[in-house]
DNA sequence: ATATGCACCTGTGTGC
DNA sequence: TGCACACAGGTGCATA
């Protein structure tokens, strides 16, 4: 579910939270293919102090005082949720935290895609080698060249893909392309350089946006206080199929491009 | 090198 | 009411 804006929500939550405390424990109440090793897991957690939750993409990476980190993925209904009392065990519950100062922390996962992964230091690097620039700390011309290769695929497929700039998923990706007017389809190489440069702003605008709002909740989103996020209501294209374009009245159209739901308004986006 | 197809899962909404 | 199918904020791997 999450992109940029509601990954990097739930990581200033975090990050307020849990920097400085030490995992007291472990509790892996659901083991699966996201945790390869249950026990081993939560001992190597155990009695670590956390420097800092930090994020890249849409991966969040708490950094430990061993040098290793705990990265997080929360795909698609992935969910830290803080809670007071000693948590019962909910139907997707997987594993609960404790800490030092009696902060106490659950994972759930409808989906089961998400994962927690322990990395050492090099492991760490590669990650996050992986990933193109992260677009609210890069200006849009750099971000802009960017779009160039591979050349004949959809302009839209070139936005998700995380090698080419991080943290754009699939509403932000629709949403974007409408504030620049640019239709989904177009193939990257015909767009002018006015038009990368038009795209990248927009990406850089919406994504500052949706995080003042902390974030979307079309779905399952919610922050870790079980808060939804406010930016639903702002969007312009995604999920508005067959409602007026908020811009030129044009009515809204849903396509499938890559197997994911792309919308587009045909009258303001050539 | 790129495109596509599918796989990983569960839940919800729709239409017959 | 039941059932079948489409679809959901993501990625990774196996094929053509």
């Amino acid at each position: 579910m999450p992109e940029l804006p509601e990954v990097e929500t739930v990581r200033r939550q975090l990050h307020a939270r849990l920097a400085g405390r030490v995992f007291r424990d472990v509790s892996v109440w659901k083991t699966g293919r996201e945790f390869p090793a249950g026990v081993a897991f939560a001992d190597a957690l155990c009695g670590r102090r956390i420097l800092s939750v930090d994020r890249r993409a849409k991966l969040l990476l708490w950094r430990l005082d061993d040098g290793r980190s705990l990265s997080a993925h929360l795909k698609m209904t992935g969910r830290f949720t803080f809670t007071e009392a000693d948590p019962a065990e909910g139907r997707h519950d997987r594993i609960a935290f404790a800490f030092d100062d009696g902060t106490r922390l659950v994972w759930a996962d409808i989906r089961k895609f998400g994962f927690l992964r322990l990395l050492d230091a090099a492991e760490t690097d590669a990650v996050l080698a992986a990933y193109g620039p992260e677009p609210l700390e890069t200006d849009a011309a750099a971000l802009a060249e960017r779009f160039a290769s591979p050349a004949k695929r959809a302009i839209k497929a070139a936005l998700l893909d995380q090698s080419v700039l991080a943290g754009v998923g699939n509403i932000y990706a629709d949403e974007a392309l409408h504030r620049a007017g640019i239709r989904p389809t177009r193939a990257v190489r015909r767009l002018s350089a006015t038009e990368r440069l038009r795209l990248a702003e927009a990406v850089r605008a919406i994504l500052a946006e949706s995080l003042a709002q902390r974030g979307t909740s079309a779905n399952d989103y919610v922050d870790t206080d079980g808060e939804r996020g406010g930016f639903l209501g702002l969007l312009r294209v995604y999920g508005r199929e067959g409602e007026p374009c908020r811009s030129c009245g044009g009515l809204i159209k849903r396509i499938v491009l890559g197997r994911r739901g792309t919308h587009f308004c045909p009258v303001c986006q050539r």
